[in-house]
DNA sequence: GATATACTTCAACCGTCGTTGAACTACTTC
DNA sequence: GAAGTAGTTCAACGACGGTTGAAGTATATC
């Protein structure tokens, strides 16, 4: 039993990662962070939307546990975020693991005739 | 203007491509094909799912580059799948470089007091 | 040619999720 | 304490996409 189920690499929590990060604006507002960019404002002034919105996806990110919190000593209702690196590393790690091409195996069919093969390049059968 | 809009690390392209992966049974299917596995029928029986709705995901994934078309040259009934390694590897640059930890900058803030950092760790505001 | 097989395409249903505007909370300043 | 600012939460809308069953296509066999 190839331990899977609760593995970092179980398809089920790989794909719940990826979810997050599939979505342009989330990219945009991680593009910015990793730029050093930091309070709510200022994001929304940058990507053109609405500070409910960026605030709907940063806690998104934060879920997920890309992104932390901070607020400011001076004036506290400034908030600042930043991308927590430790999270961001095992992230690459992880997806790098996954989609490895290393790990792409000879063909091993179990049905057909498994005989030769014919390189297809439309699928929509061509052949009249 | 750092060329941004047509770059691969682009967070709408990237986007693009992380909509197809981060999908379940899409993953599923590509850890099969890189174990070996190839035709339409034993992919159903090992991931308990109809054929058409294998198809559909497949032709996503054909869509995407990530998986390629072969027919068995006997009997043409049959046809198999497998993972296109050149794109897989593209795939894991591109993210490696989009997600890469040493693209972080240190905090640049443009607006707020600026002052000292707070950490905070739950953002529901626990102070009465 | 008729039947069977392997797979795809189509149409429809339905839950999920990004988006929006309004209300709310936390904090500071006057 | 009243007003203002930074940001969050709520409720509702609407579109995208995964799922399903039925119909369709390509190929092989009888």
């Amino acid at each position: 039993m190839k331990l899977k189920s609760h593995s970092p690499l179980d398809p089920d929590r790989m794909a719940e990662r990826l979810k997050v990060l599939a979505e342009p604006k989330r990219l945009r507002i991680l593009n910015l962070l990793m730029e050093g960019v930091q309070c709510n404002c200022e994001l929304g002034d940058a990507l053109d939307m609405a500070p409910n919105l960026i605030s709907h996806h940063l806690s998104m990110l934060r879920q997920a546990g890309l992104v932390e919190v901070t607020r400011d000593a001076v004036d506290a209702r400034w908030i600042y975020y930043s991308i927590n690196r430790a999270t961001l590393q095992d992230l690459n790690a992880v997806f790098g693991a996954f989609f490895d091409p290393a790990r792409i195996q000879p063909r091993r069919p179990a049905c057909g005739p498994q005989g030769a093969l014919v390189r297809v390049t439309d699928i929509s059968m061509t052949a009249t």
